[in-house]
DNA sequence: TTGAGGATTGGCT
DNA sequence: GCCAATCCTCAAA
């Protein structure tokens, strides 16, 4: 399966955001693989996104959403859960990341299982802190590279018949903007 | 230097 | 439906 190249995330975080929907995303643990398709983003900008982390200025924690694309942005928040996304731009603009939400369990099901001390697997990967903990994606990928074959990355993947927007969920400011897509396949 | 609050989840009522 | 868990970040003083 093919990785997307930089050129994919070189594109408005809307766009992109909308475009991640049926890729799969891929996670090396040693020589095991575990995958899922992703199935719900949300896109956060710069200085005209109130909910986005970048609004404001550059900080330690959100410098890599000022850098380049195709890298990922790994939050804790909440005391207690990790979110990942994916930096995510056209080049004009200096900061944005796709939030990803949501996948639908593909390889390595049962190492997912073991990491959430949860068997139902529905609810094994949907919603942006699950997912980090069925994949054991922690601080530690802070700003890797995605498009390279690494411990992270990003594939081709299924084709999407249908998109939703919708409101993005749990922000306080910005809530006027449909920039939360879920596939309706 | 400090403390308020957060792009959430799961368990309990 | 409500709320505690839990700690890191950042704005304000």
């Amino acid at each position: 399966m093919n990785i997307l190249p930089r050129e994919f995330y070189q594109r408005d975080t809307v766009i992109v955001a909308k475009k991640l929907l049926g890729k799969k995303l891929v996670r090396k643990i040693g020589n095991q693989e575990i995958s899922g398709i992703i199935t719900e983003t949300e896109a956060y900008r710069h200085e005209d996104d109130p909910a986005s982390h970048a609004f404001r200025k550059i900080t330690d924690r959100n410098k890599v959403m000022f850098g380049n694309v195709g890298i990922s942005y790994v939050y804790f928040t909440y005391g207690m859960h990790y979110c990942f996304n994916i930096v995510a731009k056209k080049s004009k603009v200096p900061a944005g990341a796709v939030l990803i939400r949501a996948i639908e369990p593909d390889k390595g099901i049962k190492k997912m299982q073991e990491n959430r001390s949860l068997k139902d697997i529905k609810n094994l990967t949907n919603g942006p802190a699950k997912l980090t903990q069925a994949l054991n994606i922690t601080k530690e990928h802070y700003g890797i590279d995605l498009t390279k074959k690494s411990e992270i990355h990003i594939t081709e993947g299924i084709k999407v018949k249908k998109i939703a927007e919708s409101q993005r969920v749990g922000i306080k400011k910005g809530k006027e903007l449909l920039w939360n897509f879920k596939i309706m396949n």
